[in-house]
DNA sequence: GCCATGTTTCCTGCTT
DNA sequence: AAAGCAGGAAACATGG
């Protein structure tokens, strides 16, 4: 298979979002700071000292989350589903094809890769928290979605062609993250409050500068969950159960006595508006 | 194969 | 009474 007749290359018009643009946007980073990338836990995520040639999809992720993040552009500025891609294939992009992908973001993108590309590095390692600003939004049914949405997980990998502009180097020594496997349920409960348009009344924010947020359609969402993890038995019921391992990590704070209602805890990264 | 992590599944008991 | 919440326990999937 290849192209998803029509929808696969389209962006929702919800992508054209100028205003996002930071003012302040400059096409080059400066990187003085290129030694270090965080240990821990989120190093054990972040391992961008990889060339974005051998990147997988989930460090793809990584690095636009981060970019957006560096940029302070909403995470709800491009469809993340556009860029379900491998670091080859990323590679292998055009200018032009950023610019299909990601709207007015797809510049910043493209002078982003390309300056990894070239330096091998991350510009500005403190800037951020490295590591646990991922997101990942799966395309959600179109039966539950408002709009039409890119209906594969994978066909957008496969709109390119892989070319290999990057032989091997010794850069690329670094191992890939711990235990990726795509997002975790708490990011991926992160990504549908931080992407409105694709969460049609499915959680909503109760308290967003606390964090605090509520399931609206409960049901709806672990059916998604389940949909991203290919289990067609996902539930509620289950999907709260590791919500509740969340608050032993203090990925989650307990909110006693409401019904669906949930909190971040000071685990969970990338989901305040002014993060960092 | 072993181990760790992050769920998934099931269950009992309790609360709203 | 139904739907949630709390956790324990064990199974499972993945990745190192």
């Amino acid at each position: 298979m290849v192209l998803h007749s029509g929808c696969s290359m389209s962006i929702p018009a919800t992508v054209s979002a100028e205003s996002q643009l930071p003012a302040s946007w400059s096409p080059h980073y400066n990187c003085p700071d290129v030694s270090m990338v965080t240990p821990g836990y989120a190093g054990r995520l972040w391992s961008q000292d990889l060339h974005p040639q051998y990147w997988s999809k989930y460090q793809v992720w990584e690095w636009l989350q981060q970019t957006l993040d560096m940029h302070q552009i909403d995470a709800t500025s491009i469809p993340f589903s556009n860029f379900d891609l491998e670091g080859r294939q990323l590679c292998s992009m055009t200018y032009q094809d950023f610019t299909r992908l990601a709207g007015s973001i797809g510049p910043i993108l493209y002078q982003s890769l390309a300056d990894l590309k070239w330096t091998g590095q991350y510009g500005s390692a403190d800037m951020f928290t490295p590591g646990d600003i991922k997101t990942e939004l799966d395309d959600l049914p179109c039966s539950i979605l408002p709009f039409k949405e890119e209906p594969s997980f994978y066909s957008t990998s496969e709109l390119f062609e892989i070319k290999t502009p990057f032989q091997p180097s010794a850069m690329m020594a670094s191992p890939a993250p711990s235990n990726p496997r795509g997002t975790h349920l708490w990011e991926f409960i992160r990504d549908i409050l931080l992407n409105p348009e694709r969460n049609p009344g499915l959680i909503k924010w109760e308290d967003r500068s606390e964090g605090v947020f509520r399931f609206l359609k409960s049901e709806a969402v672990a059916q998604l969950w389940g949909k991203k993890k290919n289990n067609s038995s996902m539930t509620y019921e289950k999907l709260s159960r590791a919500m509740r391992y969340y608050y032993k990590r203090e990925i989650l704070e307990r909110v006693d006595g409401r019904r669906l209602v949930y909190k971040f805890g000071r685990n969970a990264r990338g989901w305040r508006e002014t993060e960092k």
